[in-house]
RNA sequence: GGGCGCUUAGCUCAGCUGGUAGAGCACAGAUCUGAUAAGUCUGCGGUCAAUGGUUCGAUCCCAUUAGCGCCCA
């Protein structure tokens, strides 16, 4: 006997049930242990910050994440998933800092580093329990109580042992490195913290300065240079960024004018003359800008004369032969001046066609620097205040536009200025105009394994596949050097340690070897709450072995990317941990597969993809998969300020998080965005859920009734072309989901599992169900049972993975419940084999044909105006061939059932359709005539079905259990009257309304009676229990 | 500004190596039903984003453009 369902359900509420279960039998762990002797699949988790709540991307990354393992498991793979956490990093600090009310690092200092790292070591987890609830609740299974946190001692010592690793090999020094910095709070902002302070219509100065020449390669200008001054005119919206001018650019295939304005020549672009207002002035001769290059020109301000440092690249070999450059400070030179360069950066669209490059403010200037070996003027400190004794010294830059520009107005070096609206960059915090600052900055040597990792990412599968050779490819074609160092407080310490004296650098790559060269107590770190963070890593020192000199730690921390892309090997404290080593050979690296969203391509998916390139020379995971982005459902991004975020909570409580689960899984290819609506999720619990949930409470209530009990072989041997052609679409589902999982697509195996319950529910159980029904049992009904039996329970297995809740709900009951030695639950079970010898294509493809010829006949039906109801004597189909028309014979009894014909007839054209009596219904190469000529015969016939139909309403309005046997009462005229003396018309009736007995007298009372008009005859009907 | 992706019915999506388009939902009418919140039939809906090219033939291949998204500037 099976647990009574009804078709009314609840999912949410009936998964909410099952969490329970799944915990006492402590389904996850056995689902696991279970196959440890077996080969690993290993899914890598990218460790999200738990310091928010999670959303519902979030929920559509789990869900990915786990079907793959689930899937695995059943098919035998021992599958052991760790959670973790990332929790370093800027946001940890900026929501400490917003807590604090404070957004400086001056102000983090004066309240104390460890302090504040102590906060943020608090605020890391503050929405631990929400994350865990919500992992629990969507049911993905990962190891939560033993995570990797990347705070942990451990997991910090293998980041040393990393850093050390590339130390050694001569990956890591120091440059400089150009990022957008607020002044006000004195950080450098994330890209993403960039994007969101972007401000259109901002205004600023538009400014021309001149820069007067001093000599040139070209004998023209040194001849002009005789007769009267002449200025290259530059164009800058930044005048503050002036005094760290040390080139001018220009295009070297662009024309530049030389134009005469009276007192001096004026060069500037040919094209952009008119534009700055030089349109009318005689052009004394023009020059190609490759002529114009090296040209010589005075600085606006000689920072050798304003106390400001200058200072040059210039390469050096280091011991290991590796080519720098590196930063020398120049000696003064009053007489110093710049030249010109050719770049590709300098376009004719706005300004004068000559780039003022200040290498210390701008990336593009940064790199010209470097590859021009340009001069490095740094007049702004970190705060925005210029340095040095200009005569705007101490200013805050933008103030001192204005002084600079009155400044050089005053000297004769100012063609003109004006104002600009343009986009420019704020602090989203604060709100103060954002500098670009080139910044000293730790670097590991990327482009050293540049090939490297381009050929590794030919060996990685990705979907979708236009990833690899396209961003990822491209990301890794342009790949610069990984600045990884961040000045900040909370974040993997950077294990170096410089000697105050002599300058020795030494890295440290782990615990032990800190303890042996600093001598420190391991109780310093190992007791406190901060571990090896700073500020008490800070205190640490060590003695120089080259000098004997004071040897104090690097202050940066390490870039969160860092940590969270080394978590292949730091969730196993490698090598430390004994056993780590076996990694390698044991299946715990690379992973089998991880999954993110798309932005990760830069992130993660690099940081895995590079630091095991460098470490290793390996791939670090060989299946990926590239989610897209959700967004609402309009298509725009969800954010809180528009608030239309979705709360992944109220889905799954109003619909459950199956229904979700499947949203997620099949309504776009993975990589496609989604737009989420919740309307799509309820069609997903409309669509597939309770069509799956009737057609099992359907069966569970006919098992009941008939004391149903399955065969322990579960070895079906069909006997009807019906139950052949559903357990031949089943194999073919097993073999397609199968091959579908096995090749990271959930969502076309989703799809075709939406495809067989239709099927299912709509042919099968639609056309078996007076097998169900009939009451006596024999041959044909036990076969009914056991094929929808075995549909039901292989299909929760091919579920699970999907919709792990109902997958378990019906495999509770179908099995568990019948059968108790069976596994405790569907995730313990193993994943069903397709029988390749019951897949039948013909029968498939009959069938198919069959109900397309129903679906004609039904269309012919309604075009007569002809109730299906009502017998019709014959169909004619029009075939294409002989296998189609065999096919057919064989499924005679399904179309003439449905169709509610007595005989079917082919014809070999659609035009031997057309008879008279008959009406058609012809679509693309088949079609269908229905002879519409009604006996009396038939008409009684008729008439007999629908009396069976109203006494089947009048039963159910009646209260009657669907079992229950009845006695049925009729009065009517003399045609219903002989109707109902006809022998078949009544043991018809009886056989579908479980009548004992059809009278034509009432008794006085307990009946349950309507009056009805039938073809225009009055009819009084009633029932009574027998 | 650069790279990648997307654009097919009102909505969500199919459409394999080119042979002039399909499903589900929604809407309207009819209909069936003792499993069904479902099903069936009919209707409503598309110059397959635009332009040009290759081809006997293009939703599909190529190029350009536009819009959207993401990443990077």
């Amino acid at each position: 006997m099976f647990k009574p369902v009804s078709s009314k359900v609840d999912f949410s509420k009936l998964e909410e049930n099952l969490i329970p279960l799944w915990k006492e039998k402590n389904v996850f762990k056995r689902s696991i242990e279970a196959r440890k002797n077996n080969q690993r699949f290993t899914l890598f988790e990218g460790p999200p910050t738990a310091n928010g709540n999670p959303g519902i991307h979030h929920v559509l990354a789990r869900v990915f994440k786990d079907v793959m393992p689930r899937y695995k498991v059943m098919k035998g793979y021992y599958a052991p998933r760790i959670a973790g956490w990332d929790t370093h990093g800027l946001p940890v600090e900026l929501e400490v800092e917003k807590k604090l009310g404070i957004s400086s690092k001056t102000q983090i200092e004066e309240y104390g580093i460890a302090k504040f790292n102590l906060k943020c070591k608090e605020s890391v987890f503050s929405y631990l329990k929400n994350w865990d609830a919500m992992t629990e609740r969507i049911a993905y299974w990962c190891d939560l109580e033993h995570p990797y946190i990347t705070m942990d001692n451990s997991y910090i010592e293998t980041v040393w042992w990393t850093i050390k690793q590339l130390w050694d090999k001569g990956l890591i020094y120091q440059g400089y490195r150009v990022t957008p910095h607020c002044p006000r709070c004195g950080t450098s902002l994330s890209s993403h913290e960039v994007a969101q302070g972007y401000k259109e219509n901002t205004e600023d100065p538009s400014v021309y300065p001149k820069f007067k020449v001093t000599s040139s390669e070209k004998e023209i200008i040194n001849n002009l240079l005789k007769d009267k001054p002449i200025y290259l005119v530059a164009w800058t919206t930044t005048p503050w960024t002036l005094p760290g001018n040390t080139a001018l650019a220009v295009a070297a295939a662009a024309e530049y004018a030389v134009v005469d304005n009276g007192s001096e020549y004026l060069i500037l672009a040919n094209d952009l003359r008119a534009k700055a207002g030089l349109g009318d002035q005689k052009v004394q001769t023009t020059l190609q800008g490759s002529e114009i290059v090296n040209t010589r020109y005075e600085p606006l301000y000689n920072p050798d004369q304003f106390g400001v440092e200058r200072r040059r690249p210039m390469k050096t070999t280091s011991q290991d032969g590796v080519e720098r450059k590196e930063f020398r400070v120049q000696q003064a030179d009053d007489k110093l001046t710049y030249r010109v360069i050719a770049t590709d950066f300098v376009t004719m669209e706005d300004g004068s066609g000559i780039v003022h490059v200040a290498p210390a403010f701008g990336e593009v200037d940064f790199e010209a620097g470097l590859a021009f070996d340009l001069d490095f003027v740094q007049q702004v400190d970190l705060a925005g205040k210029l340095i040095g004794n200009y005569p705007f010294a101490g200013k805050f830059v933008k103030s001192a536009d204005k002084e600079i520009l009155a400044d050089l107005q005053a000297r004769g070096l100012l063609f003109k200025s004006g104002k600009v609206l343009h986009t420019y960059p704020f602090c989203w915090r604060c709100n103060t105009p954002l500098l670009y600052y080139a910044k000293q900055s730790w670097y590991i040597r990327t482009t050293e394994v540049k090939d490297k990792m381009i050929a590794n990412n030919e060996k990685l599968n990705w979907y979708p596949e236009h990833i690899k050779n396209g961003r990822f490819g491209d990301w890794l074609k342009n790949n610069v050097d990984w600045a990884f160092s961040r000045e900040r407080y909370w974040g993997t310490p950077l294990p170096v340690w410089r000697c105050e004296t002599c300058g020795k650098m030494e890295c440290i790559g782990s615990i032990s070897e800190l303890v042996e060269k600093s001598g420190i107590d391991p109780a310093c770190f190992e007791k406190t709450a901060l571990g090896l963070h700073r500020p008490a890593v800070d205190e640490i020192k060590m003695k120089c072995t080259a000098c004997g000199g004071q040897m104090k730690r690097a202050t940066e921390v390490i870039d969160c990317w860092l940590d969270s892309g080394d978590m292949s090997i730091a969730q196993y404290h490698y090598p430390f941990n004994p056993g780590s080593k076996d990694i390698f050979k044991d299946g715990r690296f690379p992973a089998d597969y991880i999954c993110e969203a798309v932005d990760q391509t830069r992130g993660w998916f690099y940081s895995l993809h590079a630091l095991s390139t460098l470490l290793f020379g390996e791939i670090c995971f060989k299946n990926v998969i590239c989610l897209g982005h959700i967004l609402d459902a309009e298509g725009e991004k969800m954010s809180k300020s528009k608030g239309n975020v979705v709360d992944p909570w109220k889905v799954i409580n109003k619909y459950g998080a199956d229904a979700l689960r499947w949203y997620c899984l099949t309504v776009t290819p993975p990589g496609n965005v989604k737009r989420f609506s919740e309307d799509q999720v309820g069609e997903i619990t409309r669509r597939f859920q309770l069509i799956l949930w009737n057609v099992y409470s359907f069966f569970v209530m006919y098992a009941n009734i008939d004391n149903y009990v399955p065969a322990s072989d579960m070895n079906v041997e069909p006997d009807s072309e019906l139950d052949c052609w559903i357990i031949s679409e089943l194999n073919k589902l097993i073999r397609d989901v199968d091959h579908d999982l096995d090749n990271y697509n959930p969502t076309e195996a989703g799809r075709k599992m939406e495809i067989f319950v239709n099927d299912l529910s709509n042919w099968y159980v639609r056309r078996s169900r007076r097998r169900f029904w009939k009451s006596e049992s024999d041959t044909d009904k036990t076969s009914a049972y056991n094929t929808l039996y075995l549909c039901l329970v292989t299909f929760s297995k091919l579920l699970a993975p999907f919709m792990p809740f109902m997958a378990e709900e019906l495999y509770q009951n179908l099995v568990k419940a019948v059968s108790p030695g069976s596994p405790d639950s569907v995730h313990l079970t193993d994943f069903p084999v397709a029988d390749l010898a019951k897949i039948n294509d013909q029968l498939s493809s009959s069938t198919q044909l069959a109900i397309k010829v129903c679906s004609l006949g039904r269309a012919a039906r309604s075009g007569a105006n002809i109730k299906v109801r009502q017998p019709l004597s014959k169909v004619v189909v029009a075939v294409k061939s002989r296998s189609e028309r065999e096919g057919l014979i064989k499924l005679k009894p399904q179309v003439l059932e449905e169709l509610n014909v007595k005989d079917i007839d082919f014809v070999d054209s659609m035009g031997e359709l057309n008879q008279s009596n008959y009406t058609c219904m012809l679509e693309g190469e088949n079609g269908v005539a229905l002879c519409t000529e009604i006996s009396v015969e038939l008409e009684m016939e008729g008439m007999a079905r629908e009396i069976v139909h109203r006494l089947q309403t009048m039963r159910k309005s009646a209260g009657f259990e669907i079992a229950d046997q009845i006695i049925t009462f009729f009065e009517g005229d003399e045609y219903i009257q002989k109707v109902m003396q006809d022998n078949a018309s009544v043991e018809y009736l009886k056989q579908e309304t479980l009548s004992r007995n059809v009278l034509g007298v009432f008794p006085a009372e307990g009946v349950y009676s309507e009056s009805f008009k039938l073809g225009g005859h009055p009819v009084k009907l009633g029932v009574k229990k027998a």
